[in-house]
DNA sequence: GCATTTACCTGACTTAAGTCAGGTAAAATT
DNA sequence: AATTTTACCTGACTTAAGTCAGGTAAATGC
């Protein structure tokens, strides 16, 4: 019977494996051999130092010496000395390649689409893709200080928000059109940061300058398809170390008991459990820490 | 912002490139070239029609007669015709043969384990897995009928009474040690069906010959990673017609309204509500089926 | 200032993989 | 029975990928 977990595991690589290798095949798509298509992405992806594209390749530098030669040979990239290292080379795509990388990126969105197309359960299916996708990625996990009315930072917020309403048993009202709190969430007052996964938002938290002799944490998130990996214990320190760059003392949040893992996360990470502060219909529970 | 559909699934298969392919690389760990290792593992497999091999890995007839060949050489296959059709031919291992299949199997083990143990949360990575690959193999779904104290069996099982004992307002007994109703699900009585998907059982159903005019569809399961795939009809379709066989004239079976999804799947499946017919106490819907 | 290291290039080579045009014997078709 | 098709084999060839031993020029270490 297959059901240990390293079975279970062979199970998903064989499964994935004609997949993903048909997208890998549409490196093959326009006449160019494997290796000099993958040496073009690598450039396309912003990639320019000769050496770097190396080892992120694992080329040996006399093949990889002659793939770019082919590349330039056919007008796609440019190589000029790296200014401040004359011995190293610096590339980039010209016209031509830009070209051409749109179309190898167009194929493999054309690929994906048609993989894709075949699955009639796709949220599904696209969320279990996004948590083994998170998990596998979960050391290279990225925090950036946004604008809360960034996409992406909306993005996080509205799936907050809606997760709000499905677990709040009195429902939770969205009135995302026009924060009114946003702007107590930008420097120098405040800030707010999402998580990146690959390019993926997969979290995010606010800290909102009041005004008053506190700030407060709002909007923690974690994405159903990152939970487990620490990330909110990653996002609280984050901010926390924010907070103290902006000479905040003391941090409050408020939280609700129908969110028992949030409750159990800010006990965990050290807040005290202080009396109520703010007359907020929804949360039941209140947080507070001095840094 | 990458929240779209192709680049979920794009940023999914970057994710898992990486690591399937350092399992696919343990077919480069016993010094033999990457043709020759996929031939030996797909005879290993059991294939044993060259024609067949051929195909399956997509090989020129020439490219894998030279390979199979080589495979000879080396004392680890033996060819013989078909004793059916002089043209083609049967492959199979010798005991060197097997060894070495064996050591590539041992070689795969341990990279997915080592893969795998770099994983905190493995019981959540591992079902979102089971997801994406029980959807991506949905067409590949094989069904046989087993004896219900098999262990394939038993784990549906239990994975179905455990389900049952979450869900049940009022929990639910398990007393599977010595199943009582076992008997009653193999032929010329009953018969019991478990689903699987690439070797993982991944849902089950049992059909209960009561002695009485009628019979019972019993423990419907499906696996977690298998739901919105259908199989729960394919698995009433298939014990349905098993029923037939057995010149079964009435189909009944009982269910828990806290189960909403089954209790409308058998609506859906053209089943009729009826009055208990049982003094169970766990079931508060009732239905029947004339075939 | 001089030896060493580094980044890249070049030419000669090997190996793996695959293609293509025949060829043989058995099976299927007519 | 003759023809065609099929399954496999063989030899000659191409291409892609990679390895290895030098070589040049710039940067670095002592």
């Amino acid at each position: 019977m297959q059901t240990d977990p390293v079975s279970r595991f062979r199970r998903f690589a064989r499964a994935v494996t004609a997949e993903v290798g048909a997208l890998d095949s549409s490196f093959l798509g326009r006449g160019r051999p494997l290796g000099a298509a993958r040496v073009l992405n690598a450039i396309g992806q912003g990639r320019a130092d000769v050496a770097e594209i190396r080892a992120y390749l694992g080329l040996d530098s006399g093949l990889m010496s002659r793939l770019l030669r082919g590349l330039e040979e056919e007008g796609l990239v440019v190589t000029r000395p790296d200014p401040g290292d004359a011995r190293r080379r610096i590339v980039s795509l010209t016209d031509a390649g830009q070209t051409e990388f749109a179309a190898y990126e167009r194929l493999s969105d054309e690929r994906a689409e048609a993989l894709l197309s075949r699955h009639a359960d796709q949220d599904a299916l696209l969320a279990a893709m996004d948590r083994v996708a998170s998990a596998l990625l979960r050391e290279k996990i990225e925090m950036r200080e946004v604008d809360p009315r960034a996409p992406e930072a909306v993005h996080c917020l509205q799936a907050y928000y809606g997760e709000l309403a499905r677990r709040f048993p009195q429902g939770f009202e969205v009135s995302l059109s026009r924060d009114p709190e946003a702007g107590a969430m930008v420097r120098p007052r405040g800030s707010f940061i999402v998580a990146f996964s690959d390019g993926l938002p997969i979290g995010c938290v606010g800290l909102k300058g009041t005004g008053a002799d506190y700030s407060e944490i709002k909007r923690l998130w974690v994405s159903p398809a990152a939970r487990g990996l620490g990330l909110a214990h990653q996002l609280m320190a984050r901010i926390e170390a924010i907070a103290r760059e902006l000479f905040i003392t003391v941090l409050r949040l408020d939280t609700n008991s129908a969110l028992p893992e949030a409750v159990a996360l800010y006990r965990r990470a050290g807040l005290r459990e202080i009396d109520r502060f703010n007359d907020d219909p929804y949360p039941d529970h209140f947080f507070e820490k001095r840094l």
